[in-house]
DNA sequence: CTATTAAATAAACAGTGTTTATTAAACTCG
DNA sequence: CGAGTTTAATAAACACTGTTTATTTAATAG
C-alpha cells in the first residue's frame, strides 16, 4: 500500500488497456472481470477505477481501437495499385471481411455492445480521433469514386454506402456469431463468393440508366 | 413457503417466460435479473431453477420465440398476392426489417446472445420447433423460386440467400446498435430505399446471361 | 393418521462492478 | 531538516449478480 517506485505518470493508463485487450481477446469481454485484470497487472481493483471511470470506458477505447486497426486494413487497398472504383470498393468489402474475420474479438468489441458514443461526450478532451468516422468516411469516398464512374446513378451516396456496408456487416455478423442454420457453417470463403456475386451485381448497373423504369438489353 | 394452492403442474414455466419476455422487452436483458423476474411472478429465485436451468435456458426459449414471430411475420407475405419471385424476395427483405425495427429487443434476443444451438441438444427433448431453421428455408425457397425465374444464374441458392440474408440483417443490425456514423441516423426509410436499391440491382441481373463475361447493354 | 412425495423456500456461496475511508510514500516549503 | 501537504494505492465494504444447498411445509397415498 502507498505511494509506488516513481512510476511515470498516467501510463498505467495503457498498461490496462494492453492487458485487457490481451485478455478479452483471449476469453472475451464477458468473462473477464476488473478483479482479473487488476490482478494481471499487480494491481488493485481501485487503482483502475482511478484511470477509468468504469469497465465500460476500457471497453470503448479498445472499440476505438478496433476501428483504427480496421482503418489500417483499408489503408492497404489505397496503396495496391487497383484499375477502377468498382474494383476498389469490392476489394474493401473483401478486406473489411477479412479483418473482421481475422480479428472475431476485436469486431465483437466493436459492434457487440451497448452505444459506446454515449460516453464520449464525457470523458475524453476532443475525443482524439473517432475512427469509426474515419472508417465511415473511406467508405464513403470510394463509393462517390463509383458515382463518378458512372454507377450508382439514381441512389444518393448515403444510401448507397449504407447498403454495402451492411452487406459486409451483415455477412460477418451472421458468420462470426453463427447465426446461419446451414448444414455446414459459412466460411470466408462463402463470405468471398457472395462479395464477388454482390459485385458483379453492382458492376451490372453501371450499363443500365435508370433502373427504375424498363429497359432494353440484349444479352451478349 | 411449502407447497402452493393446487397449482397446475409445469405451467410456472410459461408463466416465467412470459414475464421474463415483457421484462426483457421493456428494460432489456442484461439488466434484467433472476430475482426481479422471480419477484414479478410471486415466486422465489430458487423457485425457476426448479423450471430452468439457467437465466440462459430462459433466453434460449426467447430466443425461439422470436425466430416463430419473425416466421409469422414472413407468412403473412406469402397470403398477399405477389406477382413475380423477385418482388416477394423483396417484399421478404422489407418484412424482415419491419420486424427487426418494429422488435427490436427480440431482435437482439434473437442475434446478440452467445450461441444459443448449444443449449438445444442437451435440455430440450425433440428441439420442438426450431424457427430460425424454418426462416431460413422459407428465404432459400424465395430464392429458389427467383432461380426457377430465370434470376442468379451463376450463383448457387444459398450464396445468394447468404447474400440477401447478409444485406438485410446487416442494415437492422447497423440501425439498431446505432453503429452508423451519420449526422443523423439512418431510419426504417433508409433502410426501405437501400432494398428498393438493392432490389433493383437484383432484377437487373435477369437480363444478362453470364455476368462474368463482358455484355453488351443497351440503355432504354 | 401416519408416511411419503414434492413444491417452494431461506440462506448461503462465490462471484460481480463500484465506492469509501485509510494508509503511506513522495514532494513542498518554511 | 522536519512538518505539512499532496496523492498513488489500497483494504474493506456495499449492493448487487447467477446458482446451490439444506430445510420447511403442504398435499397426497397407504
Amino acid at each position: 500500500m502507498g505511494r509506488p517506485k516513481t512510476n511515470e505518470r498516467e501510463d498505467i493508463r495503457s498498461l490496462v488497456l494492453e492487458k485487457a485487450k490481451a485478455l478479452f481477446l483471449k476469453e472475451g469481454y464477458a468473462s473477464i472481470t476488473i478483479r482479473k485484470i487488476a490482478r494481471a497487472i499487480g494491481y488493485t481493483p481501485a487503482t483502475i477505477y482511478l484511470y477509468f471511470q468504469s469497465k465500460a470506458e476500457i471497453l470503448y477505447e479498445l472499440h476505438n481501437e478496433g476501428f483504427r486497426l480496421l482503418y489500417e486494413y483499408k489503408m492497404k487497398i489505397g496503396e495496391a495499385g487497383t484499375s477502377g472504383a468498382m474494383e476498389r470498393l469490392r476489394n474493401g468489402g473483401k478486406v473489411y471481411i477479412d479483418f473482421a474475420l481475422e480479428n472475431p474479438d476485436y469486431y465483437e468489441l466493436m459492434f457487440n455492445m451497448p452505444e459506446p458514443r454515449n460516453f464520449m461526450n464525457m470523458h475524453r478532451k476532443g475525443a482524439a480521433e473517432d475512427y469509426a468516422m474515419r472508417s465511415y468516411e473511406f467508405l464513403r469516398q470510394s463509393v462517390q469514386r463509383c458515382k463518378d464512374e458512372g454507377y450508382f446513378k439514381d441512389v444518393d451516396v448515403d444510401t448507397a454506402a449504407f447498403t454495402f456496408w451492411s452487406v459486409v456487416h451483415g455477412m460477418v455478423a451472421l458468420i462470426i456469431r453463427k447465426r446461419v442454420p446451414y448444414p455446414q457453417a459459412p466460411t470466408r470463403q462463402l463470405a468471398h463468393e457472395a462479395i464477388e456475386f454482390f459485385g458483379r451485381l453492382m458492376t451490372m448497373e453501371r450499363f443500365v440508366s435508370d433502373t427504375r423504369n424498363s429497359l432494353k438489353v440484349i444479352e451478349g
